[in-house]
DNA sequence: CCAAAATATGGAGGTCATCTCCATTTGTCA
DNA sequence: TGACAAATGGAGATGACCTCCATATTTTGG
């Protein structure tokens, strides 16, 4: 399906994130024109569009491999713990995660703030993986099975599009905490 | 503080948020370019930046009578209800009204997402009617006194940010249940 | 190794929403 | 009523986003 990409572009896309993931991480990647991100990477704007068509796209690239971590984390705990304490330890994982890389935790807010999030590969990922640890302890009885998974998702997209928030880290934290003891049977 | 405005200016302040409600019960509200907007409410784009400098404050003042309300709401369940149960209803009608505002719904997650939101003096008010209404529940024992009432809060912003999910009022119900089954001792 | 075909490039320029500015109009007050 | 203050509105500046295409680079097959 996919088709091999030429050896320049290749080049130029790797360019492209690796420029932008250093801008994630001094935070400045979302006060940027997109024009000028162009050419701080060293392309021209129409290869930047070409690649990733939306600054969503990129973020997303930037964050593909993170997120694919984090559902595979998913499903190691799933695989090592019991259902209920392996959808506690990704829960509080994915807070930490979020903690050090605030530039996720706001890609995450504008992918849910845009929509355009409903499509996103990772968010998709993401989702599911959250879908299966809830349905997993819901199934074993640990957890309740009236409350659907969305819930979950839905108050996670809170902690994300919440992220500049003075008091982040604590409130997330109690988020996390409120959820668990509310999924308890 | 306020100083009087001029005949002619309220006039204009009224018909613009007059027009602007209408819009928001029609859905189109976010999609409409502001400077159309103007010509919609029958006046110059000046005399609507003078008014209101962005579109997330035009939005305030059309939610801020329902915002009121709904702290009003807050206070007055407070004041005839055991405080968790004054607490439990406050959230319930919360969704219930979102649900019924789509438009305000996407007010506040747009408020959210831009951070203006933190400025914003309806934002304020309802989070210091959620923070009343936490801490006057964990004080009387009925709920736990260890997690933040922006915990609470921060879920709400998911629930708002959330807005076009498919199952939207069941997952913002579900995590309602959480939060409250989470909370109680 | 060398065309020719396919693929990719970059940046000038088009498009469009946002916002400002100010000459003119409208309201207020003595 | 006259003069001063307040408000108006819409033309045009601004600036971000995105497209287009003449040129350049890579690949392919002979």
């Amino acid at each position: 399906m996919t088709k091999p990409l030429r050896a320049d572009a290749q080049r130029n896309r790797d360019a492209v994130i690796a420029k932008a993931r250093e801008l994630f991480d001094a935070g400045d990647f979302f006060d940027l024109r997109f024009d000028d991100f162009a050419r701080l990477a060293g392309v021209g704007t129409g290869t930047l569009y070409r690649h990733f068509p939306t600054r969503e796209a990129l973020a997303e690239a930037v964050y593909h491999e993170e997120v694919a971590a984090l559902c595979d984390r998913a499903h190691r705990l799933r695989a090592t713990l019991p259902a209920a304490e392996a959808l506690a330890a990704f829960l509080r994982d994915m807070v930490d995660y979020l903690d050090a890389h605030q530039g996720l935790a706001r890609t995450l807010a504008t992918l849910m703030a845009t929509r355009a999030g409903a499509l996103a590969e990772g968010s998709q990922a993401l989702e599911q993986a959250v879908t299966d640890l809830v349905t997993a302890a819901a199934k074993d009885g640990t957890i309740r099975d009236d409350v659907d998974a969305g819930a979950v998702m839905m108050a996670l997209h809170g902690i994300g599009a919440a992220h500049d928030r003075p008091n982040w880290r604590a409130e997330a934290d109690g988020v996390i905490t409120l959820l668990l003891a509310g999924l308890r049977r």
